[in-house]
DNA sequence: GTCCTGGAGTCTCTTGAAGAAACCCAGAAG
DNA sequence: CTTCTGGGTTTCTTCAAGAGACTCCAGGAC
């Protein structure tokens, strides 16, 4: 694929591209984050091929996203979400949230969310920090920040 | 690359990669949204070949993400976002947001965002659509929904 | 000790996607 | 009638993804 590299343009999808953007990984840390979190029920939850697991676990766990860590004497490990990953989690729910809306047709979404602390199926809303109103794409303008390109 | 088809999996999160999940999507849909909306402009700023920014946009078109508009009598279109197209900005807003966060170092995030409501430059929050608390990955569980796979 | 098993990778080979860059086509300008 | 420009298409090369066999290591059975 001759991939070329993300991570050096000012621009923060694009970094965060660089470190979920490949084919599988988003997949990965959503396995990982319900509970598969070894390498052989990656690969068959995935059916991916064992080389690009092991170039996609490696990948994650350089950029702080995954953790390796032994459960067993023997060379036996999981790969458990660090804060960082945890919180790429978020993006993989609203990820998920589109895919509900506009792509799970007849049968309705796969996967249904329980809040904890309502304790209701819902969904996730986009609010804006500063004032709690909905803040949609269509609700902002982007302006150059401080580590914009020159 | 031989790319595995997601479209079939029961899962939100791989379907919505079918459609914005190859390389440069997100970014062509980041371009198109600052108001980037022609063939040469895309080319231009993302550097892609043009063999693959055609293909990006026909699928981006084929799935009603984007709308291929003439815009002058000849053989000139631009691209627009459609209703489902700019709630995936919505997506991109939450990806940037960590990569600010997470990836962008000393110099600060390249891009700010100002809120209409409120004026204010601001980040984007992720809250319960129901009881409005806050919601993230570790606040919900995710149980099985009516389109589960059998 | 020797054998077996299971987890966690590595290696090899083939196919197909990404990149680069040249080429093509329609309509307008001169 | 030639040139220019936007919007692609074509060709060729390189490199990543997929498939699946093979390896390595530790612990338990015998």
């Amino acid at each position: 694929m001759q991939r070329t590299d993300f991570s050096k343009m000012a621009c923060s999808i694009a970094r965060t591209l660089d470190v979920i953007g490949e084919p599988w990984s988003p997949l990965v840390l959503r396995d990982v984050w319900v509970g598969l979190t070894r390498f052989e029920q990656l690969q068959a939850d995935l059916g991916i091929s064992r080389k690009v697991l092991t170039e996609r676990l490696n990948h994650l766990v350089e950029h702080d996203v995954l953790e390796r860590r032994p459960y067993d004497r023997r060379p036996r490990y999981e790969y458990l979400l660090t804060e960082k990953g945890a919180e790429l989690v978020d993006l993989l729910m609203v990820m998920a949230d589109w895919g509900d809306k506009w792509l799970a047709g007849e049968a309705g979404p796969p996967v249904l969310y329980r809040h904890h602390a309502c304790g209701e199926v819902s969904r996730v809303d986009l609010r804006c920090a500063h004032c709690g109103e909905p803040m949609h794409a269509g609700d902002v303008d982007p302006l150059p920040g401080p580590g914009a390109a020159v």
